[in-house]
DNA sequence: AACTAATAGTAAATCGCTTTACTTGAGCCT
DNA sequence: AGGCTCAAGTAAAGCGATTTACTATTAGTT
């Protein structure tokens, strides 16, 4: 199955135990500081002729000299990491904003470290002291509601609290609300049920305050019978399918369903369906969030956009920016992204 | 909005510069060594009374010392620090592993670094050299081909190449096509579609090469003109509408689709339906993985089930105990897990 | 010839911890 | 009184870098 080409070696010569700043130095007959300066392009270099700079240089590349990152932190007080909490790894919301941080932060040298705490709240009390044990330079945190006191900067994606020392980045849910409810509006629903997020979630109070200014200023009444809760800590659909099993138990009639994010919509959508609504023909249906597989629900998903790449990249630059420009203790306390309607297909004119 | 509570410093008084095992030392009146056996409870401890004991702890306690990890690290050369490696963070194959070995790993005292390649010749290149650079202990890399002559313990999950210093974690492809298979066949279908998955992907030879073996085996002539391969690096469905279109664009008939992963299912589905084909009643599908969202599609998806998050926590565990025994060089090779046929409502019997 | 300036570096401290090898004083025994 | 053991620590090296403050040599100037 795998053959060993012999001739194959076309690494560098695997130097079994790594070398060390020393070690290169006494190879060359140099100092480690000379060696140091030069790798570093630092200003003292310029004390070192081209000559021997090319020298170290060419040494450091064959015997594959790599600085340990350790060793230059603890020197430094840098250690170019930096720390994300998340609820729960899992497809959804959290991935997304993962993939933007990610990709700004690699971008810029910064590794980082995740931590989920499953709302857990002796972990969401540890994990950032255990974070800051290990020196990383700023907290990101996603859809968290994180501690005051903290010694880094840090931002919030999706935090409502003002909190000393904490970057906000929120969606405008005045008009997130607004787009979903209009749409519904302009359709003809009038009877609206409405799935609202779970306590712990950052955005549940938010966002159900400005369905209920939006739902005012368009004239709709809300039902109390027509509204529901996520109960529970997972993110499957199976929390949206519970509670629209609730919902359609209490007999209140309704010709459309907003709910707290896509997967619930999808949850809700099976329950619909099983009985015996069709969606969007009886029932329609707009989710909140586009995750990934929203586009591909069967029907396609009408949902609010939330940009969560973008959140995640804006944290993350924010971020990096706080930290360079340490000292300076003004910063922003809120960052505004607006979100978008994705008009698909699980909402329809009323029956 | 947010009010300031004022009686509301409930915590530490929040040592400004955080206090340095030195400092603490210092104001004990003791020495490091002293300070630091203690801490640690090393054995070296014993001859500290207990009295004395309680002082030390009394105080790192009130003055909330935090020993940094860094030190700690570079001294003890164990960063208690793993990399992984990931094609794609939001995608619902690598979240669910992910997931799972977070669950071993910070269980453990471990924290862990993520990165993700893309498919980038250079970033598969230059990102396990960074995170050696790093310190870390060990690595697991993600349905990523692995490079050889790695210095530190390593898994490949979903890895099938024999690398020195490599455990694969892998599915019994075998017995995963078969149960597809089988369930078709009893079902009566005998012209089956297939697509493959990437050649970038770890499994597409492998689980190809099985379904040939299964096909054989149950007496399916497998039709070249069925037989598709995804295209592009993405992880959207898109991916498996695309290719699906391009089956039906060739007129040969089917009445079952296997499809690489449930990603690319979902994405057939659409595609089918939209050529006015009904699933399950005109053609039947069947994915592979079973992703969170495979249960909540409309039809709910008939798939082959890898047990994803076990395999991330196997993967973890595996490592750690590598990494652990370190001397030892004997290592498992492989480990194999079995997969499972999740019968939902997207197959049934020919029509 | 003496002084200055530039060149090409080096020695050593430091980051915050761990860990080995040693010291000091008291108590006990003979 | 001298030696031995034990208790209760301490001093100092070392992990692998960075960085500040020097030094030794040569060249140029007056």
């Amino acid at each position: 199955m795998s053959r060993n080409k012999p001739g194959a070696t076309h690494r560098a010569p695997a130097s079994r135990s790594s070398v060390s700043l020393k070690s290169l130095a006494e190879h060359l007959g140099l100092s480690q500081a000379a060696v140091s300066f030069v790798m570093n392009r630092s200003p003292n270099a310029k004390s070192i002729p081209q000559h021997t700079q090319d020298l170290i240089r060419k040494a450091a590349r064959e015997l594959n000299y790599r600085p340990n990152h350790l060793a230059r932190s603890l020197r430094q007080q840098r250690s170019f990491t930096i720390g994300v909490l998340v609820p729960e790894i899992s497809e959804g919301y959290a991935a997304l904003v993962m993939s933007g941080i990610e990709d700004h932060l690699l971008q810029e040298g910064y590794f980082y470290f995740v931590v989920s705490h499953r709302h857990r709240a002796d972990l969401l009390e540890e994990y950032p002291l255990l974070l800051q044990q290990r020196a990383v330079e700023g907290l990101i945190a996603v859809d968290t509601a994180i501690a005051e006191g903290l010694q880094i900067p840090s931002i919030a994606v999706s935090g409502h609290r003002e909190v000393p020392g904490v970057t906000n980045i929120v969606l405008n849910h005045a008009r997130g609300a607004m787009l979903a409810l209009e749409h519904l509006y302009k359709l003809g629903h009038r009877r609206i049920a409405f799935i609202k997020g779970q306590e712990f979630s950052s955005d549940t109070a938010i966002r159900w305050q400005s369905i209920q200014d939006s739902a005012a200023a368009l004239g709709i009444e809300i039902d109390d019978r027509l509204v529901v809760q996520l109960k529970g800590e997972s993110s499957s659909p199976e929390l949206g399918y519970n509670v629209t099993q609730q919902l359609l138990g209490s007999g209140a009639p309704f010709t459309a369903l907003f709910s707290f994010n896509d997967v619930s919509a999808i949850g809700a959508i099976q329950a619909l369906r099983e009985s015996g609504r069709r969606v969007p023909d009886n029932v329609s249906v707009v989710g909140f969030d586009d995750i990934q597989s929203a586009a591909f629900q069967n029907p396609a998903l009408t949902t609010v956009r939330q940009p969560l790449r973008q959140m995640g990249m804006t944290a993350a630059e924010t971020l990096l920016q706080r930290i360079t420009n340490a000292g300076q203790d003004s910063y922003p306390k809120e960052i505004v992204v607006e979100p978008t309607l994705v008009v698909r297909a699980s909402t329809a004119p009323i029956p």
